[in-house]
DNA sequence: ACTTTCCTAATTGTCGACAATTTTCCATGA
DNA sequence: TCATGGAAAATTGTCGACAATTAGGAAAGT
């Protein structure tokens, strides 16, 4: 957990845009919450209650249960009634079907950015990558920034779409549990030369207007990286069963532990 | 407004599932002020104010405000920190917006579906299908039943996506968004005969497995229909300002009026 | 030893009251 | 007449307390 309340918005990385609306307590704890909880600070699956989260947080249970609420609909806690609230755990198959809906989306908006990005946008788009391309020649291995370039690539061009709903629906929603999936499963980057030149592609295609080329490498560049991810579980899960073959796993095919996969868009 | 509290959900279409969660106030009145916004009854862009709310359905600001805080999320409502909330009144520009997002989201459900559905689900399909045919030949003119059979129809290929995440989207999202554009814009069906036969264009694909296909006709059934609105709403802004060419109009090209326009998939 | 039952404790749901902010409206002045 | 200022009213934000429900565990029975 974090302090009782601290700055409402604090991570480092070039994600967070402008601080957004902390006028009220309930806003408060519902970044700072969000933030906990893609983090990692609360983990995955934890029972979340409302009185501790009251006494760590310094306020009372009114604005609280509507952060919450945020929350759940923003599908980072899940709620019984009379019961209570845990952080939310991604399975594999809900991982899976969290990038059939980013390869929709995004597609989508690689499309619409290629009909309305400006030329400040795209030259932003261009900047973005360069800076990451250095910077992963300097640390290559820690991806943390990668990590986050990638998101912030994937950002600028839902931004370029111009419009609000896919703005909403990715950058509010869905790319908050990428990061959550990204803490959860300990992924780190693993295909970045690749991921890099998909990235300069769909700009070249972005930047000649062609809606349906930037539309199509995107869904594969999302694509390739559900398989990849796949790939890389189906792999993790392989080895697992061999190495211990003697006592049955209890959770056939489920996904279940956090067998601390990498794997990277 | 309604009655203080009345059955938790009592529309008659056949596009309400199993009454969801009503154990609590919370849920009761979140569900009574959904519908209530879908079908018109709170005005959209009317204010709504929580003591006013809070007398209407007998209960106290506490799960009210909860409720108001899940359908800000699911965009029914639009709050602003210390001055209140409004009913949401869509304007064209996100409208268009909103058919660009059922597009992606849409058409990945058609292809999910092709790949997922099983026999009894295609089964389902075609009957409703065939139940809305015999209707249309009946109800000409008043459409109503074929409005709400349209997204029968669709929310039943999204089921069929049996993707949790998709599923959630469209259906506890977005058509209700459509909904209550449908009731704000009074739309009225006119072109049932080409959307019937989209649809079953749509079904064979599913039927056959043809994934790919099935996407592709998804996509156009979506996109002409945004089209279709598209039309109807430029000729009705064009004869607007031919009748009254003298005033000349405060918003040029702004979306603001309700000018009843008659438009369907 | 195991299951069942009941009771206690903890947590969630709901309410009314108070504080903070905004809106409304009236008086004042130019 | 219109703009400006400032109280008064209304609305939103927050809190603590109480009621309802659930979870946990002890005691009794088989």
């Amino acid at each position: 957990m974090s302090s009782p309340i601290s700055a409402p918005y604090s991570v480092d990385s070039s994600l967070e845009m402008a601080p957004p609306e902390v006028r009220t307590l309930a806003e408060r704890v519902f970044h700072q919450l969000q933030s906990d909880i893609v983090r990692g600070v609360l983990a995955p699956g934890s029972k979340i209650t409302e009185p501790g989260l009251s006494k760590t947080y310094g306020i009372s249970r009114g604005p609280l249960r509507e952060a919450m609420r945020r929350l759940e609909s923003h599908r980072l806690i899940e709620r019984v009634p009379h019961v209570g609230a845990r952080v939310v755990k991604l399975s594999m198959k809900e991982l899976i079907e969290l990038f059939d809906v980013r390869e929709a989306l995004e597609s989508m908006a690689a499309r619409l950015a290629a009909e309305h990005m400006s030329a400040e946008e795209i030259q932003g788009l261009r900047d973005v990558l360069a800076l990451h391309e250095g910077q992963a020649d300097l640390k290559r291995g820690e991806a943390y920034y990668q990590r986050e370039g990638d998101l912030d690539f994937h950002y600028r061009i839902v931004q370029g779409s111009h419009n609000k709903m896919l703005m909403s629906l990715l950058c509010n929603d869905l790319y908050y549990l990428v990061r959550l999936y990204r803490t959860q499963f300990s992924a780190s980057g693993t295909r970045p030369q690749r991921a890099f030149v998909e990235h300069h592609r769909i700009v070249d295609a972005i930047e000649a207007g062609d809606a349906e080329l930037a539309e199509l490498l995107m869904r594969r560049h999302v694509s390739a990286s559900r398989a990849n991810v796949a790939d890389r579980y189906a792999a993790i899960l392989k080895q697992q069963s061999s190495e211990s073959s003697s006592k049955p796993s209890s959770e056939p095919a489920e996904s279940s532990g956090t067998p601390s996969t990498t794997c990277q868009e």
